[in-house]
DNA sequence: GCAGAAATGTTATGATATAAAACAATCTTC
DNA sequence: GAAGATTGTTTTATATCATAACATTTCTGC
């Protein structure tokens, strides 16, 4: 109920209703958040030429190899159409592989080449880095972990 | 400092290290958030037609009127080139306006119109009943004034 | 006052992200 | 076995975002 607290009396009433301060919009504030983390993501990653999608991908693929194609794409809320080129590339690149399942022939199971895994350790030095790097910005572990719970509650939807 | 803290006696060692669990990387919970957050905005405002950039456009309007197209701009990190597009729309619905300058008649100040001032009402009721639901994911007030304040943080770079 | 540099709005273009529809191959259900 | 669902894929459309180039106007140094 923020509405202006003290009318100048000279002005004339407005009737129109006080403009919410940008500072205090959560859909806002959370935007210019997530958009200077990813920059900060992007620059830390720009020497391993590799997005913030395709991090979560390998990321996926190395917590629990063989999970098909479209569970990993769900997961991420990639739809399985655009995740096609997203997989492609990496497999281009020698890092990540589909393997057709025996048991369902429709169905890809995704791993991590040898190469993939050697990518993973300096991914994962690389990441560390930036991660500790927004740590700081928020003051603390304890904080992080403040924050992780909040955003968790924004995103529990079905 | 996040290591598997026990390590299986019976599996080989692991020289890899361990991969993060996607819910407690900053980035990847703040984005699913984000999105989240102006999935329900979108949803709120599908009767309006107003994307997230042209309701923080006619906030910013509305609060200091006159103020340049590329301040506006800047202060929302868009490109000025991509505005054009943005106050063409708001324009050519009525809801804002551009006027030429006296003193300087390479820029222009922008207004809302009537109609402009008119919409603003309707849009801060759909604004406010989207934030309120927002606060209530959250938990409360508290919480959302300190998700801000930890948001805040995080973007607060040059 | 004037020449060069900077600012402003604009257009055009390319890259990226995202969504939807349609399709073939395969699997599931009855 | 037939009908329908699933999986991966291609194609297409749309939205977002960045960059370069341009004309007009203003500013700066001299």
């Amino acid at each position: 109920m923020t509405v202006t607290p003290h009318q100048d009396p000279q002005a004339p009433i407005k009737t129109t209703v006080q403009p919410p301060e940008m500072s205090t919009i959560i859909g806002y504030v959370l935007r210019r958040a997530q958009l200077s983390v990813f920059q900060d993501f992007l620059d830390s990653f720009a020497a391993l030429k590799l997005r913030p999608a395709e991090f979560s991908v390998l990321n996926l693929i190395a917590q629990c190899p063989g999970q098909k194609q479209s569970e990993i794409a769900e997961q991420l809320g990639i739809k399985r159409a655009n995740f096609v080129a997203l997989m492609d590339g990496l497999e281009k690149r020698g890092l990540a592989e589909r393997r057709k399942s025996p048991e369902d022939k429709r169905s890809h199971s995704l791993h991590l080449t040898p190469q993939g895994e050697c990518f993973m350790a300096e991914m994962f030095a690389v990441w560390r880095t930036h991660e500790e790097r927004m740590i700081e910005r928020l003051g603390g572990e304890a904080e992080r972990d403040r924050l992780v719970e909040l955003l968790e509650r924004l995103s529990d939807r079905a």
